[in-house]
DNA sequence: GTTTGTCGTTGACGAGGATCAAAAACTTGT
DNA sequence: ACAAGTTTTTGATCCTCGTCAACGACAAAC
């Protein structure tokens, strides 16, 4: 019953969508920590790493893996921490954040599923992993799973894939960061969500927001205040609205334009 | 005599340090463009991707790859063009740039000797990269490279190490972007190029800056005033000192603290 | 030498976003 | 339903950094 519970908070935060019942974890009925995983029956296995493994690929990595669920706002791992497992998110949003000494926090990222963690193979943590809502993961043991890599090209030529495709979308945000206004970089945030979770969903205005405001603004290198007041005011433009879980973009034109290459 | 000329410039840009005659490139005396390399002789052989190869891996990279050199400000390759090539930067200095449709421009990295381009398998070119000063680069064909990738998983994992590094880069980079004064950008700034030399000629305070304050500006999200006026103060201050080429960091402790992670 | 162009520096001024403060709206637990 | 905590919004004020303008230093071209 309790998985009933996360279920209902996972379709608050994705649902209302053409098609939220698409998003259901892997082992939805047992309880964590759920031994093994069953990747056969995965949601999202066409999305993310697993893609690039034949059957015998997915049973070695049911083997070495298992399923993990996170409640909300849990810490999945911290910045500077060994860096024990690499993850795959398979439902659920998370936040990645580095933080400086005086408190100042930068947001690097939010983990939708299909994501995979761990792709710099460094001995520790470069960030602090957070669930915004309550996630699935499937988590490997490092070692094991570089043992495996070594065995299966196709897989490490994914994962490669997936390296430089996070370092593009590292440049771009380095633009956003460094060049844009605020409204432009507000904008290109939920330009940005919306292409993302059309990747699971489909297309819609529809656009759910996970994060707070506070989340928002480290992303984009501005404060609360001013995310809520170009947010309030882009509503009041009626280029977007506000509804509880997110926002539904009106002018979406208007939108893309600001967010412009 | 046109190299020595070029050989000169090298040394402006790298000179007076403990040991800029190590920064010589693969063929020297052939004109541009020369056919195939000279891997065994390469200064940055054990800095780069090469090193991840045998023997024969070396001379298999021989065989698909060529020299090239460009002189100082003119263009290897530019942003959304398509990507037919490879390249690793054996010497000299280059910006890469994403140029905004209204001309604001966000500098997304400088490549040092060493520097592997096109770690990003896409079709076009994410960004533009030209020439700080003389350069010169092994260029090999996307396929051919491609190609001798599924033969050596070693080169492969040695890629994708180089990636994972480059994310984590552009992480840091993000901090420093979206979460950081003018003046620790500057500090962050310094610091890492000291650092990026370090790997190359050694430690030392003197610090080549081969990019113009306009470049620095468009890498940290300040405008070519702001970075003036931060130089100059800390000049001023005593942290540093601005010499011809570059600048000497007198107080590297106050400015590791500045730019503490 | 003069010219021309690029680059760096400096000053005056203004705007965009940060900071401070407080209230409103929403969650969560009891 | 109520209380406590969190998140969002709104207003007033401040300040860092961008903008505009001008000048000096330097290098290359003639």
């Amino acid at each position: 019953m309790e998985s009933l519970v996360e279920k209902a908070l996972v379709e608050t935060v994705f649902g209302r969508l053409e098609t939220n019942t698409r998003i259901i974890p892997c082992n939805t009925h047992k309880p964590p920590p759920s031994p093994g995983l069953d990747c056969c029956d995965c949601e999202i296995k066409d999305q993310s790493v697993c893609c690039a493994l034949d059957p015998e690929g997915l049973e070695a990595l049911e083997r070495i893996g298992r399923t993990q669920g996170y409640p909300a706002k849990s810490t999945i791992f911290e910045q500077g921490r060994e860096a024990g497992f690499v993850y795959n998110l398979t439902s659920g949003a998370l936040r990645l954040s580095k933080l400086l000494p005086d408190g100042r926090r930068q947001v690097v990222g939010f983990a939708m599923p299909g994501d995979f963690l761990g792709l710099d193979f460094e001995p520790t943590h470069g960030y602090t992993a957070d669930a915004l809502t309550p996630a699935k993961l499937c988590q490997f043991s490092r070692v094991g799973f570089s043992d495996m890599i070594d065995g299966k090209p196709r897989l490490l030529r994914r994962l490669m894939a997936m390296a430089s495709h996070e370092l593009g979308l590292a440049q771009e945000q380095m633009v956003v960061l460094g060049r844009r206004t605020a409204e432009e970089k507000i904008a290109a945030f939920l330009v940005g969500m919306r292409k993302r979770y059309a990747r699971i969903n489909g297309p819609s205005v529809h656009v759910p927001l996970p994060m707070t405001r506070l989340d928002i603004g480290d992303y984009l290198g501005l404060t609360v205040e001013t995310v809520s007041r170009m947010m309030t005011r882009m509503a009041r433009e009626k280029t977007i609205v506000i509804v509880p879980d997110g926002v539904r973009l009106l002018d979406l034109p208007r939108l893309e334009r600001l967010a412009e290459v």
